[in-house]
DNA sequence: CATGAATGAGTGTTCATTCAT
DNA sequence: GATGAATGAACACTCATTCAT
């Protein structure tokens, strides 16, 4: 035994690595893969620069992740939301109100959320390189968001509350706006900001126009 | 140094040069240089397969662009398209006609367009790396067009053909669906493509109804 | 991107790089890149040459070296022989025998030294590309020396050992000959080589005489 | 015959181009090269420069010189003076004058010609690439030089009017000075100029102490 | 003869990936 | 596990050389 000798190296990390730091690697390297990424696209990203941000070193990346391609898909799954078709059950109202609930959650948590405009622009981005991007999200996003909201219309319109509109086959038709907003701000926001509340009350009151009955 | 032999090329042109090939260089590489940005993005792109797309030799790209980005500046500045805002004032009829006469123009030319589709892909990938990429769009394209969109509506809402909405400050609200159509080409149009006459169809009624007078 | 997949290099290096290797390179590269500069000159040179020279990747000179300019200078700055002012203060004798002990130091150290001789060529080859090199060498060699060669003859003619002679005010042109020598060597060496003893004492006689008073 | 019908691309060049222009294209192109080289060196040198220097066209060149080496070679041999060995026995008066009025000659012709210093410069710099180069020079300037000079120097000490010095078998240490002042030149002239008057002055004292007699 | 557009081998530099420690 | 030095394939860009006009 060679007593307690604390050799020169001791002590250079805090004591309980294993806890804080050994469980949440794998979540840095993503958080910080998903901040380059979206600021640089796929091929401009630098793996370096993942690691720096994620405090790790270069190799450490390595560890979790085979290469840069199973990063990036690693980072996009990560972003998948679950259960985004919960949302729209557990919204109240008739679907009037419910659709304006709707439009809120949407600005509020979709539009309004620098991640997920960062997703939009990565999807456009890589979706030449990664087709299966799209796909990934198609499924798991815009299907169950159109499909929640083809619902709401579709009460809507039973219900007596909406006019029979061609939009009910194609529900984006009437979130697109949302896109634009995103979209809008990815490219002009320094230099033409977007008074997001008011977009969002014309928005709304383009639809509910739309949407209202000619008796009405 | 090394003698850059040029190995013998066995003369692998046609005979007239003069005309066929050298009046076209530019707008060859112009051309095969917005496929492969398009394709790939500015980062992925690699001069060589831009070279190869327009059958010159590697050197040839360089001998009409300094380098790999004034290439694609060049690019986009090419594909501004000229006098954007004429269109509108060419178009026939009162507002409602108009308006039906404006979506049809745009979705012909622009959704349809699988040039415009990859512009727009081109902006939001690269608008990261080439800001001044969005001002130019912005000026050149977004905001002529939507002061054209804003004219006719109030020239509609000032005749009473139009009811009132505050979509008016917002008319790229009005445009947004040809986006979504375009993002989704881009993205889901090979496992699920968009039936655009009956999409276009519904974008069209959407807006009409929203414009119709309560009266109507 | 293409999957840089790096061949799978057989463990080309020996066991303990941590002493042997890591410690060295740094030195191992300058001194490669010294060779291959002072034999092609800086253009010519290739860093592929370099690294093949010190027995590492080509990538492996870019980590210590930004690129082949800050390589250059650092060969040059590596190249600066620390206080050469002091020779002259620890060399003994009074002037005459002085002088014969700087010449005989010249000869041995500077005139005899191949890598003086490389570095009087690179100097002459790139001081155009690179004037702040010549003054570099200016300021930490020649003008010591000459003041150093200037404090010498002074005393002497203080102390009436030598004659008063204009070169004071040009001592270069007293060590002019070593110069030719060095330059000769470079140039003829390979097939007029130069009796570098005899030489010498024809350099030190004729200054001798030179410095000896009439009434000598 | 098709009558006299100038086309349109007549008179683009003045009249006897045969005789103004073709003569000298060999020598514009050797001058303009030799400038180039000089600045640069041979490997940073570039055809098109040399082809703008010398108002040709790019593809001009290579019908004058095989290639850029060749071309190097002509400029070399073009600036071999002739009959150098002349000079000495065109000098009047005996050794001691003739020997001022070499340093003069010396100094008028070669120290203080720019050119003569960036042959220099060029020998030095290339000889490693070119080792002929410095043989070619050797012997037609060299040797011939330094057999004038030691003949002056021995005419000088049978006539009684030198003393017998070790140099005569070195002549080059007597001239080194004059070397010495070219690179000099070289590397310091912008920062640190050399008074070639009294430089020379210096130099000429310098040997002539060194060559009187001892009882002068 | 003269031109200069075209070529493509070669070079500096980057960066994903590996692996000895 | 974690590190980061080392690797070398790949890419942007250059420039000597060719050749159709």
């Amino acid at each position: 035994m060679k007593a307690h000798q604390p050799t020169r190296r001791a002590a250079r990390k805090p004591a309980r690595r294993g806890y804080e730091k050994r469980v949440h690697r794998h979540e840095q390297i993503l958080s910080a893969a998903f901040e380059v990424f979206a600021a640089r696209g796929f091929e401009a990203a630098r793996i370096d620069e993942v690691a720096a941000q994620a405090g790790v070193a270069k190799g450490t990346v390595y560890l979790y992740f085979k290469n840069k391609e199973q990063l990036f898909r690693a980072v996009v799954r990560s972003l998948i939301p679950k259960r985004l078709d919960l949302l729209v059950k557990t919204l109240p109202g008739r679907p009037p109100e419910l659709l304006r609930g709707l439009a809120e959650q949407m600005y509020t948590n979709i539009v309004r959320n620098r991640k997920v405009r960062a997703i939009v622009r990565m999807l456009i981005s890589e979706s030449g390189r990664f087709p299966q991007l799209a796909e990934i999200y198609h499924r798991e996003i815009i299907a169950p968001g159109m499909k929640a909201l083809r619902g709401v219309l579709a009460d809507g319109i039973a219900a007596g509350d909406f006019r029979q509109i061609k939009a009910i086959d194609f529900p984006q038709i009437i979130a697109a706006p949302a896109l634009l907003a995103m979209v809008w701000q990815l490219l002009f926001d320094a230099k033409h900001p977007l008074d997001l509340n008011a977009y969002q009350q014309a928005h709304v009151e383009l639809v509910q126009n739309s949407l209202r009955k000619p008796q009405d």
